[in-house]
DNA sequence: ACTAACCTTCCTGTAGTAGGAATGTTGCAG
DNA sequence: CTGCAACATTCCTACTACAGGAAGGTTAGT
């Protein structure tokens, strides 16, 4: 199976497949007498994989990581528990900051009136 | 004033100070002899202003903008609230997908017995 | 034989800096 | 006057996770 194939079946953007073959994330099985790149089932498993892991936010880097963890028969589920109760403290503190971010920035977009007037609490609370 | 004080002043790092003096969002009031960077007053004001906005997750393009709203005296405060609603909306999409992001990956978590066997519901979350 | 649809590599750009190298300037103490 | 620390300069690289596009080769079908 070809890029374009594998990154269908995967769900994902040629571009990144290939990127993530580039960066040593999901390599090929093997290569074409053209040069192509040829996936099989198990990297589009992979590739799968990485797209719904990507979906949860969890960064490549923690791809690379849960994916040694994912073809690893031997290891642990408290290995990766560990890395989703980091990655799961992590959102909520991203959570609480963009919620107080959001608070302060209704307060002061309430307070402005929103008319003709150059008078803008908004751009006072940036500038005081 | 040089490019270290007039950071300092303004609570940024010399080299964002000096980014968005190459990206001509703050330009310094002129140079030295030596080359240097000068800072007046109005130009720290400004810089204040952008770390203010930034802390409010605006981008460096809606800081832009916002800026040229700042110094135009004759603007209205509804060209700014506009701007202001409109990362509001941002933010809070944003929040609602991080919070369904969070509760899904919570739970998958929480299903995870966490102990020393390979069995996993966190990456059969990923793999199916 | 031609053409469309694929594939390849390589280069550039994105946002917003951070880090560091190599070099020049300023100000002050000895 | 000299030496040195603390500043400043430009330029290059790296980061994340790709996207876009150019220039060219391959494959499949008509």
């Amino acid at each position: 199976m070809n890029v374009g194939q594998a990154a269908e079946q995967a769900g994902l953007p040629v571009k990144t497949v290939r990127y993530y073959a580039d960066i040593g994330l999901v390599e090929p099985m093997g290569r074409s007498d053209a040069g192509y790149r040829l996936y099989g089932d198990g990297e589009v498993s992979k590739l799968t994989f990485i797209r719904r892991a990507r979906a949860f936010d969890f960064s490549v880097k923690d791809c690379r990581e849960l994916l040694g963890l994912y073809e690893d028969k031997s290891r642990s589920s408290k290995d990766v528990k560990k890395i989703a109760l980091k990655r799961l403290a992590e959102i909520d503190e991203k959570l609480t900051e963009l919620q107080k971010l959001r608070d302060e920035l209704a307060r002061v977009a309430h307070e402005c009136h929103g008319d003709n007037r150059p008078d803008c609490p908004i751009l006072d609370s940036f500038s005081s």
